[in-house]
DNA sequence: GATCTTCTTGAGTGATCACTCAAGAACTAT
DNA sequence: ATAGTTCTTGAGTGATCACTCAAGAAGATC
């Protein structure tokens, strides 16, 4: 009896994460949105409630595809291969909104006000960490990385120097190739 | 015979920084900087244009004490000397509206819309890249930095980890400190 | 104290914000 | 076809946005 929705959900979930991972939370608009996904003020209420409901769906996806990504390469490269590839990776693509870290953005936008969504896009960092703290522990495990080394602060640090690498990537006149690559160089001297 | 404002200007721009730096661009409205430097509208907008003129003041301010922070750093105790004591400073002071680079921020919230001040705000990390990379120029002449490397490649890549690390310190229950000495520590594996 | 200039006041501007809802169109099931 | 349900439409909600301006208060100069 019911009556399908015209548009693709998953689809206008990937265009709403392009244009605020692009422009903030406070810079996108409902008629920003509107335009882009093609959807009227009604529909958008009915399928996602609020411009917060839809953010987070935005950032869950975003942070779901960030981890997706990070296995696909420890399955290809191993731990240490992932995590030396990734930088590059980063700083090399030029499909996606931003080069910045959507969380980071995200964080930074809203941590001031104390929104919810920054919260949000914290505990995706979290998870972000421990999912490179795993690959690091796997890396010392197979000898790549000394037993000095706990692998929970080598994630941190390097989820530190990832964020200052796609920030740097961010700036207009700035080539952050040879950051990425010293970051990746670094994992080397790690044994 | 022209009556003398009633506000101290130098004061209100020290206040409209620490609300900017905090909220940010979109975060911070008129109503807020109304009732916290305690202007009316029209006295606003007669001192000081627009909300933008404003903001850009704040940032040049932030920008200047930043470059003077360090010329001090770097005056008490030498280039690397200042270079390795900034990040502990950076972490450690609790004084700040926030952890984050305020540049960085306003680069991040407002690149996306091309805003003219995020350009401002990218010029002001420029002149702050080009200012340690004398420091590691100076640090290489004294024989503290080898012959190697390049100072201004040094000073990039210093400044992107600074970005991570004041990204990181921002973050709810993470701990920066040690991402701060990893940061001071390398610098003593350049000789 | 008179006069001139500047500053402050605060109600008010149009625009835009996120969001609502009644009405009709469109699809499904019978 | 008909009925039943859901979806789309788009004008409209009050609130807030950055900003203006006329009027009067306050200080400076004589």
């Amino acid at each position: 009896m019911p009556r399908k929705p015209d548009f693709d959900r998953d689809d206008v979930i990937d265009r709403a994460r392009a244009l605020f991972w692009r422009r903030g939370w406070a810079g996108t608009s409902l008629k920003d949105l509107e335009e882009t996904l093609k959807i009227k003020p009604g529909s958008f209420y009915a399928a996602f409630g609020s411009k917060d409901a839809l953010f987070a769906l935005a950032l869950d996806r975003y942070a779901d595809d960030s981890l997706g990504n990070l296995r696909r390469l420890a399955a290809e490269h191993g731990p240490i291969g992932a995590l030396q590839a990734l930088p590059q990776q980063i700083v090399e693509n030029d499909c996606t909104p931003a080069k910045a870290c959507m969380l980071s953005k995200t964080l930074l936008e809203l941590q001031g006000r104390d929104h919810r969504l920054a919260t949000k896009a914290n505990d995706h960092l979290l998870a972000m960490e421990k999912e490179i703290a795993q690959l690091f522990d796997q890396a010392q495990k197979a000898g790549d990385v000394g037993a000095s080394h706990d692998p929970q602060h080598l994630a941190r640090r390097y989820q530190s120097d990832l964020m200052g690498l796609r920030i740097s990537a961010e700036r207009p006149g700035i080539d952050a190739a040879p950051i990425a690559k010293e970051i990746a160089d670094g994992l080397e001297k790690l044994r």
